[in-house]
RNA sequence: GUGAGAGUAGCUCAACUGGUUAGAGCACUAGGUUGUGGUCCUAGGGGUUGCGGGUUCGAGUCCCGUCUCCCACCCCA
């Protein structure tokens, strides 16, 4: 009996790190999906989705063994191994793989997929969650990087976070990798130095020496690893970076900034050297979006990725691309109070009272034809004294109120009154139907 | 997976050092009336204090376990 009440408790809860979505949650939820939406599409990007669920094998091409252990993963009735998907970009490159002779270049994509991860939940990360991802194909231009940058920018911009709350920090993987070899660092080390170049911002300056002896990093390399780490802008970065290669790299990071500034949104850009994100994949430019202020998690990260299709069976095809998550995001919105007040509910533009209980199906019948003209109308659900029906319209935040009684009876009028301005006149039932528009300016003086 | 903190009504919180039947505001529901809303008044529903065990004459309060939340680490696609 206690364990049956108790196992009824615990479904009352939903299950860890994911959200129930109430309808106050749903607007907000489908306000940021609106937006996103929106931005893409002036962008010039087109939406796809692909399946919840993809064959197991997709996630470990890319990330290997150690991935499967944070994913949700289970077996259907034949036995295949399946997983929930815990990020659309495997799914992208299966479906560019699958059609890449026959799509137009360059491939501009987005997706506001729903995402799952076997984690442990903290703050900014969920085991739920939904990403926008934009992604361009098909084209190796700086252009295209500048492209998706622009795109996460221009939404920043419209939803209110402007250069002086966010930054985008931006890193060339390239560059990096010819500091590093350049200070004697074999190219069998750099993946282990991109861990340690990215806690120097996380760590305070002792913790991050402590960390990079651990990582038996020799006294002469951290003092290189140190000067790289220090370069301020793209112009110091000119001065340490004199190889022929680092320099043809240096020149897109430049271009990226040009093109950036030319479309508008150049003060949202940093130089940051420690940025180099964790997946192996990239192979060009890298970027996170930060806030200033606070101490958040990246609101969005990316970059290129040049071998991705063709790790994936299609035919080698630069691309590149950003993730941003909705939790980050709506944390942060939320702090700066930039989230719109809304409700669940559209508020009706009209609302129909009947002050006799006979006059109730006419009331019906009149919201039914003010509907099917596409307005937001409703009634009361209770037959009850007119200043009840009121204070139920006020509390729906109607606009329009219509009140039937003796005089619609006998006269077949009806007073129309203003919530807003407090303005009542009455008029002709069929001419109201004609245009109901009409009344809401006869009544919107206040009186 | 590792570590820290927190769990009392749907929400925000009360309940002196262990001591009668665990309270309030907000929210919700109903009423305050024979045709006019926002304010106001009244009433009501809603809790075995996350769950289980222990100590005690007595546990919301102390101890142990467990679950959940939350924060950090690992990781970050």
């Amino acid at each position: 009996m206690d364990e049956q009440k108790n196992i009824q408790k615990s479904l009352l809860q939903s299950p860890r790190g994911t959200r129930d979505f109430y309808p106050e949650l749903m607007v907000r939820q489908q306000w940021l999906f609106d937006l996103w939406r929106t931005v893409s599409l002036r962008h010039g990007f087109e939406e796809y989705d692909g399946p919840i669920f993809e064959h197991l094998d997709l996630y470990q091409i890319k990330s290997g063994d150690e991935i499967v252990s944070q994913l949700f993963s289970f077996a259907d009735r034949g036995g295949r191994n399946l997983a929930l998907r815990p990020e659309l970009t495997p799914t992208l490159a299966r479906m560019v793989a699958a059609k890449a002779s026959s799509l137009p270049r360059p491939i501009k994509w987005f997706s506001i997929p729903r995402l799952c991860r076997a984690e442990r939940p903290q703050r900014g990360r969920l085991r739920e969650f939904f990403q926008w991802n934009i992604d361009i194909m098909g084209s190796g231009d700086v252009l295209a990087d500048a492209e998706c940058i622009f795109v996460a920018l221009d939404f920043l911009r419209q939803i209110g976070l402007g250069p002086e709350l966010v930054e985008l920090r931006v890193n060339s993987r390239p560059i990096v990798a010819a500091l590093l070899t350049d200070a004697g660092i074999g190219a069998d080390r750099h993946e282990q130095f991109y861990a340690i170049l990215d806690k120097f911002d996380k760590l305070p300056s002792e913790q991050f020496d402590a960390f990079a002896r651990e990582q038996k990093v020799s006294q002469q390399e951290l003092m290189s690893l140190k000067n790289m780490l220090n370069v301020p802008n793209l112009a110091a970065l000119s001065d340490l970076a004199t190889s022929e290669d680092s320099q043809r790299e240096l020149a897109k990071l430049q271009e990226l900034h040009r093109d950036l500034a030319s479309f508008g949104v150049g003060d949202y850009f940093v130089y940051k050297p420690s940025v180099v994100r964790g997946l192996a994949y990239y192979t060009g430019i890298v970027f996170e979006i930060f806030d200033r202020s606070a101490k958040m998690r990246a609101i969005a990260g990316g970059g290129r990725y040049d071998n991705l299709i063709s790790m994936f069976g299609g035919p080698a095809m630069p691309a590149c691309g950003f993730g941003m998550g909705d939790v980050v995001l709506m944390d942060l919105l939320e702090d700066l109070g930039k989230i719109p007040s809304l409700t669940p509910h559209h508020p009706p533009e009209f609302f129909v009272i009947d002050a006799e209980a006979e006059l109730f199906s006419l009331a019906l019948k009149i919201t039914g034809q003010l509907r099917k003209q596409n307005f937001v109308a409703d009634y009361s659900p209770k037959r009850q004294a007119v200043g009840k029906q009121l204070k139920y319209a006020d509390s729906r935040r109607a606009l329009i109120v219509l009140i039937l009684g003796s005089e619609t009876r006998d006269q077949n009028l009806v007073t129309v009154k203003n919530l807003k301005t407090g303005k009542q006149l009455q008029i002709d039932l069929e001419r109201f139907l004609e245009n109901p528009d009409q009344v809401r300016n006869d009544t919107a003086d206040e009186s």
